[in-house]
DNA sequence: ATGTCAAGACGAGACGTAGCGTCTCGTTAT
DNA sequence: ATAACGAGACGCTACGTCTCGTCTTGACAT
C-alpha cells in the first residue's frame, strides 16, 4: 500500500503522456508496460506501484485530459435535431479515424476483458462525456419535443450504440450522411418532431 | 502453401471442438494456441499450419456449429413486433449470461484488433445470423408496416447496436424488460408513422 | 526558520514464467 | 514418395516481482 502523499508527480504525468503518444504512434497491440516505462524515463515498478495494467494507464490519461477542460454544454437553439447534429457527426468523424479512435479501440478491449474496468471506462470517462447530450435531450423533453417518459440513458444508447457497432464490425461507411440519418432515426424514434394534431404523439404501428 | 487434400480432418474436428471448450471453460484471456493443442492431441504446428491465430479458430468453430444447422426463417403473423420479441430477447439473454457470451466477446477483441478479422466476422457470422430478422423486415416494409425507405442493414444496426453497447459498458441490466423496450423503440424509429385509428397500442419508452 | 534524518518512492534492471511463432525430429497416412 | 502429423526444443518478448543504490519528502529537533 504505497503513500500518496510521496508520490512524484513529474514521473506520474510522464507515464500519462508516453502512454498516450506510444497509442497514437503504434497502436495498443504494440503498447506495453515496459515501452511506457523506457519513454516515460521511469522504473516498471512505478507504474505497476500506482496501476493494475496498460489499461488503467490509458484510462487515468484520458480522463486527466478530458478533465482539464470541462466540456460547454450544447446550445440549445429550440432545434434539437440542429443542435445534437455537429455532436454527432463529430462522433462519427473520430470513429471513422484509426488514429483518433486508437484509444477508443483500446478501452473497449479493455472493457471487455474485465468487468471492473468496464465500470471505469462508463463512470469516468462515457457517462461525462455523454452528459451534455443527455442535458439537451432534457431540456428537448420539458420542451415536449421529446415523449415524456422517455428514458434519457437509453435515448443515448440509441443514439451512439448503432455507429459504434458499425464501427467495430464494419458493417458500413461512417460519414456525415450516415451521423445525420442516424439521428433522424433516433429521434423518430423518440417522438421528436411529432406535431400531434388532436393531442396524442403518432407513433402507433399496428 | 499446405496441400487441403492430405489435410486430417479428426485433427481439424478436434481444435475447433477444444478451443469452443476451452472458451466456455476459462474464458478468452486463458485460452491459448498451446492449450488448444494440446487438449486437441495436436501439435501447435497443426494448428499454425491451417489458421493465423486463436481467433481464427474460434471463427471457423462458429461458423461450423452455426452452419449446421440452417436457421429457420422467422415466423411471419403480420404482427412484426410479435414475430421479432422472442428473437430480440434471445439475443439479450444471450449477452447476460458470461458463458454464453464468452464467444461473442472473444471475436469482437479480435475485430477491434484486426480489420480483416472484423471483416471476416462480418460477413461470415453475423450477416448470415441477423439474415432472418433482415428478411422478416423486408417483408413488414413491403406490407406498409415500415416506411418504404427504411434501410433494411441499418434497421438492424439499430436494433443490436444499442444492446451491445450496453453489453460492451454494462450501462443497464439486460432483462427481457429491456429488450422489450428496445424493440418498441427502434420499431417507432422505423414505424410508417401512422395513426392506428381503432386499437393501436401507444408505444411506450420506458 | 532551518537543519537532520528515517521512510519510502524512485530509476534501473535482473529474474523466473508464459506463450508466442518457427524449427526440427521421427511417424503416419495417402 | 511425399507431405501432414504429434511432439517438443528453441529463441524471443513481455509479463509481474524482486532487489539494488539513489533521491525526495515530510516530521521532528533545534
Amino acid at each position: 500500500m504505497p503513500n500518496a502523499a510521496r508520490r512524484s508527480e513529474r514521473s506520474r504525468q510522464a507515464i500519462l503522456e508516453s502512454a498516450l503518444a506510444l497509442l497514437h504512434e503504434s497502436g495498443y497491440a504494440d503498447l506495453t508496460i515496459e515501452a511506457i516505462a523506457a519513454r516515460a524515463g521511469v522504473g516498471k515498478q512505478t507504474i505497476y506501484r500506482w496501476w493494475s495494467g496498460r489499461g488503467a494507464v490509458v484510462l487515468d490519461a484520458l480522463v486527466e485530459q478530458a478533465g482539464a477542460s470541462e466540456p460547454p454544454p450544447l446550445p440549445d437553439t429550440g432545434d434539437l435535431e440542429a443542435d445534437l447534429r455537429p455532436v454527432i457527426r463529430a462522433i462519427v468523424a473520430e470513429l471513422a479515424d484509426p488514429r483518433l479512435s486508437a484509444t477508443t479501440r483500446a478501452l473497449t478491449v479493455e472493457a471487455l476483458t474485465s468487468e471492473t474496468f468496464a465500470e471505469q471506462v462508463r463512470d469516468r470517462l462515457l457517462r461525462p462525456q455523454l452528459g451534455t447530450i443527455v442535458a439537451r435531450l432534457r431540456s428537448a423533453r420539458e420542451a415536449g419535443d421529446l415523449r415524456a417518459d422517455a428514458d434519457l440513458d437509453q435515448a443515448v444508447e440509441l443514439l451512439i450504440g448503432p455507429m459504434y457497432h458499425r464501427w467495430m464490425l464494419r458493417t458500413g461507411p461512417l460519414t456525415e450522411a450516415y451521423a445525420d440519418g442516424l439521428l433522424d432515426l433516433a429521434l423518430a424514434a423518440l417522438g421528436a418532431g411529432q406535431v400531434a394534431p388532436g393531442g396524442g404523439t403518432a407513433r402507433s404501428i399496428r
